[in-house]
DNA sequence: GACGTTTTAGACAATGGTGTCTAATTTTAC
DNA sequence: GTAAAATTAGACACCATTGTCTAAAACGTC
């Protein structure tokens, strides 16, 4: 998936720096007003502006407006996959208190990967440009959130398996768990609103106590939590 | 919002038949179009050809695009919200078996209001244009997917009274029947794929059933059901 | 400072879209 | 059948955008 014309001829190796600079700072502006604009509306002059470079350099790095656009969502989806992955990592495993763990990681994801810059981008994009090109986010949907699910799944699997949770079937779960986490969220981001720091809190506690009322064994971690 | 240029001057009550037909024709096309393209994208060409009607006559009725855009965006919406009160109307007050109906209901709204192409079309533009036109889909917001919260909460609300179920919150209960109505076709919708019917019935099980083992009165309705 | 490379501003043709206009044709009401 | 209204095809000016090209300037390395 890389430029076909590579500038190889007689470049030196630290003439790459500056180029470099330039291509993120194209990425970066691109990334913004094709999230802004859509594909069509997004014009290769607005998109130069915003990076401070002149047209012409666009057309130097990526030949044409198709080029520029796989490459920024190529992009703005590796950022995002390792940034959920990240996330993913830091999972309670062996959680001390698992209400407040989970809460803890359920704001985390949300920030990190829902309200995020990349988040909102790649949603917008998919919707939009998805049909498009298919097999580009087709990729993508099974690289991340198709593995988020499963690697989800088998986290749930494991606190199961130490009695903390009662699952019957990982997977559904471990969608639900996203599904209630977005609960709250879902209409704001809709409108590209982003949540305060309290909503993004509030958002993980319902989740989280809905998700134990519906997972935690019998009666032993629910002590009839009341709303504050 | 009608249009300024409404032909008032000598037309006898009957000639708006031949028009009126052209209208919806022109509304439904440019809908499609819309949809498909985005509004950058589209052209008054295309949207005219798939009406089966010449350009001029669709500016004859829109002045301009713009006009175009915002009368099917309020002719999707009005009819998207028309339907959702339709569904709400057939939740079930008196449920003969409360899982069974619930997941009915479930069914019903994703169904009428989720897998429609009236969904899909708003779900599309007001990720894609909603910060272009804010008072416009804003207005809808509140009047659409905000009231169905508040209006689902009081459904629950009732149930609650009658001791079928145990929820402390109700709004918070009714954006989570929803949000886990979503959980297993949310992937599908974002890439345009419709659900199967019994996708769709097996969305609503695993929803339902999660709800009821988090909001369902201590040992009373669930006779700790297994997965098939 | 000299060299090769990259960047820049600007001009440029080609394309495609919007919105207007006109003159011919069709539809509709009576 | 007639007259008014609506529709149509086509041409049109206008503008924005894409992508190319050129010559000058800036940059980095030696």
């Amino acid at each position: 998936m890389k430029a076909p014309n590579d500038p190889v001829p007689k470049m030196s190796v630290h003439s790459q720096r500056g180029q470099c600079a330039k291509r993120l700072s194209i990425l970066e502006a691109a990334a913004e007003v094709f999230c802004r604009q859509g594909f069509a509306g997004a014009s290769i002059d607005e998109i130069a502006s915003a990076a401070c470079v002149s047209r012409q350099t666009v057309y130097n790095h990526y030949r044409e407006k198709d080029n520029l656009f796989t490459a920024v969502v190529e992009d703005v989806m590796d950022r995002a996959n390792a940034m959920l992955f990240t996330i993913l990592s830091t999972f309670p495993e062996k959680p001390d208190n698992l209400e407040d763990d989970l809460v803890g990681f359920a704001v985390r994801l949300s920030r990190s990967c829902i309200c995020n810059q990349d988040g909102k981008f790649l949603r917008k994009l998919v919707q939009s440009e998805g049909e498009r090109y298919p097999h580009l986010f087709e990729s993508w949907r099974q690289h991340g959130p198709g593995k988020i699910g499963t690697a989800l799944a088998a986290l749930f699997a494991r606190l199961s398996h130490k009695g903390l949770l009662e699952i019957d079937d990982f997977d559904v779960a471990a969608r639900q768990f996203l599904a209630l986490v977005n609960a709250d969220l879902q209409m704001g981001t809709l409108f590209g609103v982003t949540p305060t720091d309290e909503e993004l809190d509030s958002a993980a506690r319902n989740a989280v106590r809905t998700f134990l009322r519906a997972y935690a064994p019998a009666q032993a971690n629910t002590p009839a939590v009341k709303t504050a």
